[in-house]
DNA sequence: TTCTTTTATGCAATAATATTGCATGGACAA
DNA sequence: TTGTCCATGCAATATTATTGCATAAAAGAA
């Protein structure tokens, strides 16, 4: 992990669609070296994936909601099942344990309000170790 | 956008370093077509654009933070110099105008709690707009 | 320092993959 | 039916990724 992996790392971060051959030469390498560290860096772990942006409109959720929640108990075993389905739950994309206030903070990519209530429904309504949620909507992205 | 389209959209955004051949296979197309759709996609902007994920602990970027914003004004005019601010702050990684308790939301991703300090100085403290901050930080990832 | 070992590099050959031209066939409208 | 449009698959071609190998740089060991 030198300088110049860094500079890899931070080329393929906002686009990894370069061919090797161009990435090569931002660093100053031979596309043979190039793309030995880029192996070596996902063999690492240090790159997990490349990934897809699609754009949210098209895939019909364009309704980004955040969600506190508030726990009553706190310990691993009594949120596990709470984790369990948020993993399960297609429309939230990412979900937090987080210090002040609330206990979790979610991320939820909503077609529409309908679906907003059913996942409120699966999620908190029928646990009983939610005590409270409290929902805010994205209504303007700042920096995505 | 017909069903083949949604299919290759939801593989490409997990793996999107899948080779077109395999993709060709799992959607039942040749490789030409199956190619001919993903460069339309991209023309069309339905594909922003395919990046890598990195190890955000390689990248010494370990402290994650998320902070609600309260704005004394929230005209367009009063929060511009705002927006522009949390634009350049590198390690804010997501910034929303949100519905509810706050006006905005802020994901920061952070070497230390001393760079923490000094982002809040620059973005929040140096700014009469801001009349409150609540900060929580991020203990376990439940999803990612 | 000097010698040894390890690791990274560039070049050139090769393999894999993406890309294009073209002919065919299906969907749809007149 | 007939014609147009568009997506498809095949095969040829162009790009790009990958590997072997010799060399050079870096890192240790004595």
């Amino acid at each position: 992990m030198d300088k110049i992996d860094y500079k890899i790392l931070n080329f393929l971060k906002e686009d990894a669609d370069i061919t090797n051959a161009a990435l090569a030469d931002k660093v100053y390498l031979s596309p043979s070296s190039c793309l030995r560290r880029v192996q070596k860096l996902k063999s690492q772990g240090v790159i997990k994936k490349t990934v897809a942006i699609i754009d949210e409109k098209v895939l019909g959720r364009n309704l980004q909601a955040i969600v506190e929640v508030d726990f009553d108990r706190h310990g691993t075993s009594s949120s596990a099942p709470f984790n369990e389905r948020v993993k399960n739950e297609i429309s939230v994309t990412k979900a937090y344990g987080i210090t002040g206030e609330s206990d979790a903070l979610l991320f939820l990519s909503l077609v529409d309000m309908q679906e907003y209530e059913q996942v409120c429904e699966r999620l908190f309504n029928n646990d009983k170790n939610v005590i409270r949620f409290r929902t805010s909507f994205v209504m303007k992205r700042i920096k995505d």
